[in-house]
DNA sequence: AATCTATATTCAAATATTCGAATATATTAT
DNA sequence: ATAATATATTCGAATATTTGAATATAGATT
């Protein structure tokens, strides 16, 4: 694989590494919208949020639709949401693992039945 | 969601977002690899790429087997891959827009003149 | 035109990441 | 015990990211 194809891979991946701008695409799975409205179901500041739309617009993760006053966002492309709900599957599954250590730890040895 | 799964996530993606990381997952998809075949194939600094397997331990993407001199590594869950090839596609789809937008400009203006 | 509203940008400080060089550790071989 | 091999860690410099504060811009309203 070229290497400036994981370099892309980086950089989305990059995009997608803070909280806040998976809160953000989190809120666009239900459809497009306004800055405000993103700013305000975060609660945070509005310059903050600005700057997180800044990252995922340059990453071209998000597009904008101005309207009037107002700024629309929407994901690019919803593929973006699958890669999301994969890192929910992953997390439980790590979960499971975790929990299922600890209750081994618990119990008396058990291994090959 | 809780704001203790987006950090999750965000770390996950944070470890993921370097070309070298990303390479040594491709090169482990084939199954486990020894460090230094690792090394061999990047083709780096030895410390360097023993750091960046050091962070993808770090988030329990890859865990490792010691045998007698050597340490081999593996994807701990290959869902991973699945992650990874959905950026493909992801890339694929964007690169044909762009390739798209591109020939538009080339050709003569077909959209309200 | 003055002002209000919604959003974006700039700046600087704090923090985190990346890298190469040097060093440390653990296992095997002599 | 010494040396050789495989891998990991530490350190410091360079670079990048994140944040809040301040400021800028663009469209709407008066």
């Amino acid at each position: 694989m070229p290497d400036s194809l994981r370099q892309f891979k980086a950089d989305i991946f990059q995009a997608l590494a803070h909280p806040t701008r998976i809160a953000i695409l989190e809120l666009l799975s239900g459809g497009e919208l306004a800055a405000g409205a993103l700013i305000e179901k975060l609660g945070m500041e509005q310059a903050n949020v600005s700057q997180h739309l800044a990252v995922l617009r340059a990453k071209q993760i998000v597009v904008n639709r101005k309207a009037g006053n107002q700024v629309f966002y929407s994901a690019r492309d919803p593929i973006i949401f699958e890669v999301l709900a994969l890192m929910r599957t992953y997390f439980h599954k790590q979960l499971q693992e975790t929990l299922g250590m600890l209750s081994e730890m618990d119990a008396p040895a058990e291994k090959a039945p």
